[in-house]
RNA sequence: GGGAGCUUAGCUCAGCUGGUUCAGAGCACCUGCCUUACAAGCAGGGGGUCAAUGGUUCGAACCCAUUAGUUCCCA
């Protein structure tokens, strides 16, 4: 059958998807084998598949499936998050595009249109992660809303509740006026703002005349002001200590109060405080206890409170205050300011920062086992420099604030009781009605009485329990799976959520399971644009992956990627026009293409030999097949290393090198039978060998390719997927073959050099005269032969006349020419040539004759740098004595 | 404002506990080649004062200090 002269991914990964799904490669099942888990960091479950999925993604399956041909019983359990914000936004504006308002429903109306939704739109992200070849158990596929996990959730928030660590507060939060929701610091969108600086003056209470001024972007929450601040080392203001003002136009009675917070340079140095509408505000307002004015409804319009403009929007008021300010003779001027304004990142309107009740987690002992468990390595960051910023957050940690004011999500267990301040909290309604009896001892509540809390749960107090929820640990901590596959081995995650999920999981997992949740946490970088930008779909400066995939491969993409992304390190995605072809293209996953394509190739090549058993093994095909063997097993002892620190893109690179340039360009070279010939079956079959276990090798990075030349290369009936092959083995080392491939491979490169320069064909055979400081032997000289079509190598001890030289190590090389060499040339190249060993000289004689090294220095290394004297003095006669002998032939 | 990190070839990065003339890799670039696996290729080649300055040391890309530039995190 006629193989293509190229690699053609398509048809060969929907095959090899199919295959491994219907013979259930990927699923686990606990078992007598050693178990390696990872969880996935489950993806939004809005999310389509983004470069940084790609990139995460695609590490957790080299790792998981380099596990499972360990022999390890890999799981990789998939799934998703609800992510409550994200989803109620899209089902919110949905619904909106349809004429319905969210809050002309009731909350389960509004929740089955979210279920649709989720339904509908949520496995998008799943199916898309099988495109990339992920190897995840999808029979394991978990929601965080699913029965069990909700559980889960609710259970712990009982239970933390009950253990004293969740607490109700109030907090100063982002709030939406449109969405009437608070929302979270990163949905915030703060943009310059040509505003105006407003100066007020407040009288002192009792004086008609006496007054201070306070500069203010937002006149219209003076409504709400419970003191006027000064800085206590502020000559200017010495005078008002304890005296009071008055609130212009509500006349309300303030207190001026001094704090180190004010900033004496800044407008007039004096600062009016409004507790219930500024953070800063409110931390002095609770430090100089005073009360805080709540002057806003939830949808941006003044209440009761303010006393004046009740019912009418926070910015129609801003203009209607400032005209009745000046009628009030209490302006005193206007100024344009530029400041920063904070916007909703979804409805764009201003964020007004409000005080609200919130539920809170308690940190600071729960964070403690945690911290401790990295700071001793019991769990091992990769790069380990995120151990420090860990630390730093686990040292100052905050509360907690895990609710949402929303509907999606796990709702929060608790009820009011009503008429009465008092709440319970419970699994359900029937048990918080019996709380309630008791605690309140009348027996004659009933569970309309009850109201049970409207808020929800944040997102990440589900995924916090992500690694043991997933195998039903919370709510049946003996079942199999969980005793089996916790904890997990390896998580894979970005940097931006170290804190969000990562601490918290580890928390969680010391407190719930009592064991860490992982073993190894590996951070991605994060994958940016040409320019260093962020990939983001805001921006539109991220490619497809599926289009990627689509045209260039899996494999390909996967490739491109890993090769140039060590742990924690960004990776730059750029399109580039290629200075050849013209076309626009991606240079990374063009280079894994390219290397898809040269494995097809050289598979391409033993395949099109034909084995003769009669033939015998030629001297250099089993020298090479040596050299081989020993490369191969050096190149698995340095990936093994490798990825026992994390450092996949090493191992790749590692694998890259030794397919294309020792696979590919010496050794099928070597072994290769010319034109029209047969191999011999014992060079065919170790070639075959070398070949199954490249592939293996590369199986982790390049599942498809790997896979489809694994069947083809043995097609016999026993064969099964090289998923579950066994992984290669380390074996034996011969040292001194691989040193004398060193040396090899430089003389061939000499002799291409020369033939190159004088245009000789390779056609024509040389001679090659080796001129040896000592018995010359090189077990791969028959392969130089074939390499460089010589015809002879000799031993010599004189130079050669009319030859050129080169020299490798301590030995001298001669390759004669038929026309006659210019010796001048010659000469010139090896003054050249002695002048950088005399350097090297000087500089190991300077060490050499200097005391304090030869007596400081470990004798090992003065004895490497006798050795480099020893070495370069030989190399030095050696080129002294054919400048001479060079020189002779010049003056005949 | 506080904290952490980074700066090595045109680009992305290796360089472990200072010790080979240690300055490396891949890509990109330049020059030859449509050589019977592969032009998505082969062969050859150029390119860096290791951000700057000072210090420690027999010896510094590596350790210390200062400066500059840069990125991130926290408030």
């Amino acid at each position: 059958m006629e193989i293509q002269a190229k690699y053609n991914p398509q048809s060969l990964e929907n095959k090899w998807y199919s295959y491994w799904l219907e013979n259930k490669i990927f699923h686990s099942e606990p078992d007598e084998r050693t178990p390696y888990t990872v969880v996935i960091p489950p993806p939004n479950v809005t999310g389509v598949l983004h470069m940084g999925h790609m990139l995460n993604n695609t590490i957790q399956d080299v790792l998981v499936r380099r596990a499972r041909m360990k022999g390890f019983n890999a799981c990789w359990v998939p799934g998703t998050d609800h992510a409550s914000i994200a989803t109620e936004a899209k089902v919110v504006a949905k619904l909106k595009s349809e004429g319905i308002n969210k809050w002309d429903l009731t909350r389960n109306e509004f929740l089955e249109h979210a279920w649709q939704w989720k339904e509908k739109h949520g496995g998008i992200i799943l199916e898309q992660l099988k495109k990339l070849g992920a190897s995840c158990d999808w029979d394991r596929t978990k929601f965080t809303m699913d029965n069990d996990l909700s559980q889960s959730v609710i259970k712990v928030f009982i239970d933390l509740y009950q253990k004293g660590f969740i607490y109700r507060g109030v907090k100063m939060v982002n709030w939406d006026p449109s969405a009437k929701t608070a929302i979270s610091d990163e949905e915030v969108v703060y943009r310059e703002e040509n505003s105006k600086l407003y100066y007020l003056k407040y009288f002192l209470d009792g004086s008609a005349s006496e007054f201070v001024v306070i500069a203010t972007t937002r006149p219209e929450t003076i409504l709400g002001d419970t003191a006027v601040c000064v800085n206590p080392n502020d000559e200017r203001y010495k005078h008002l200590k304890g005296k009071k003002v008055i609130v212009p136009l509500i006349n309300r009675v303030i207190p001026i109060i001094e704090d180190e917070y004010v900033d004496i340079e800044f407008g007039t140095g004096c600062l009016k405080i409004t507790p219930a509408h500024d953070i800063n505000d409110y931390h002095i307002g609770q430090k100089h206890q005073l009360e805080s004015i709540d002057i806003l409804n939830n949808d941006g319009t003044l209440n009761e409170n303010a006393q004046l403009y009740i019912g009418k929007d926070r910015f129609d008021v801003r203009h209607e205050i400032v005209e009745d300010l000046s009628n009030s003779g209490n302006l005193e001027k206007i100024e344009n300011y530029l400041n920063k304004v904070g916007f909703s990142e979804r409805t764009h309107v201003a964020i007004e920062p409000k005080l609200s009740v919130q539920w809170f987690v308690n940190m600071k002992e729960l964070a403690k086992p945690a911290l401790d468990a990295v700071l001793n390595d019991e769990i091992l960051f990769h790069p380990a420099k995120f151990k420090n910023i860990y630390r730093h957050w686990m040292e100052n940690i905050q509360d907690w604030n895990i609710s949402r004011q929303l509907w999606w999500g796990h709702r929060i267990p608790a009820y009011y009781i009503q008429h009465s301040n008092d709440f319970v909290v419970a699994e359900s309604l029937e048990d918080a009605l019996k709380l309630a009896k008791e605690k309140t001892g009348n027996y004659s509540l009933k569970s309309d009485d009850l109201h049970q809390d409207e808020d929800v749960l944040d997102t990440w107090f589900s995924s916090w329990l992500w690694p043991i929820s997933v195998f039903d640990g919370i709510n049946n901590p003996a079942n199999k799976e969980y005793t089996y596959y916790y904890p997990t081995n390896d998580l894979v995650t970005a940097p931006e959520i170290i804190f969000f999920w990562v601490a918290r999981m580890i928390i969680a997992g010391y407190e719930y399971a009592g064991k860490m949740p992982f073993k190894n946490v590996y951070f991605t970088g994060i994958v940016r644009d040409g320019a260093g930008r962020k990939m983001s779909k805001s921006l539109g400066n991220s490619p497809d992956p599926l289009m990627l995939i689509e045209r260039y491969g899996a494999d390909a993409v996967r490739v491109g990627m890993l090769l140039c992304s060590p742990a924690g390190n960004d990776l730059l995605f750029d399109i580039q026009v290629n200075s050849k072809t013209g076309e626009e293209g991606y240079p990374l996953p063009e280079q894994g293409r390219n290397f898809a394509n040269k494995i097809w190739n050289a598979f391409r090549l033993t395949k099109s030999w034909n084995i003769d058993s009669l033939l015998d093994q030629p001297e250099h095909a089993k020298k090479a097949i040596e050299w081989f063997e020993s490369k191969l097993n050096e190149t698995i002892i340095q990936t093994n290393q490798l990825y026992d620190s994390f450092k996949l893109s090493e191992v790749l690179m590692n694998l890259y090198k030794i397919f294309w340039d020792d696979f590919s360009g010496w050794y099928l070279e070597w072994i290769k039978p010319a034109f029209g010939e047969s191999i011999d079956a014992k060079t065919y079959s170790a070639t075959i060998n070398f070949f199954e276990r490249l592939v293996q090798l590369l199986h982790p990075f390049m599942p498809y390719i790997s896979e489809e030349i694994w069947w083809q290369l043995d097609s016999s009936d026993n064969r099964k997927s090289i998923s579950i092959s066994n992984y290669p083995e380390i074996g034996k080392i011969d040292k001194l073959i691989l040193d004398d491939f060193e040396i090899a491979s430089q003389i061939v490169s000499e002799l291409r050099r020369i033939r190159k320069e004088k245009s000789i064909a390779a056609k024509e055979a040389l001679k090659l005269f080796v001129k040896a400081k000592q018995s010359y032997q090189n077990q791969l000289i028959s392969s130089i032969k074939k390499m460089s079509n010589l015809e002879t190598i000799e031993m010599v001890s004189e130079s050669v006349e009319n030859a050129l030289s080169f020299r490798v190590m301590a030995d001298e090389y001669f390759v004669p020419l038929n026309e006659l060499i210019n010796v001048e040339d010659e000469i010139v190249k090896l003054k050249e040539e002695l002048l950088y060993y005399q350097g090297f000289m000087v500089s190991v004689d300077k060490k050499l004759n200097n005391e304090r090294f030869v007596s400081n220095a470990p004798e090992s290394v003065v004895a490497i740098e006798k050795k480099k004297k020893e070495d370069a003095q030989s190399k030095i006669s050696t080129i002294e004595y054919q400048l001479a002998f060079l020189q002779r032939s010049a003056n005949k």
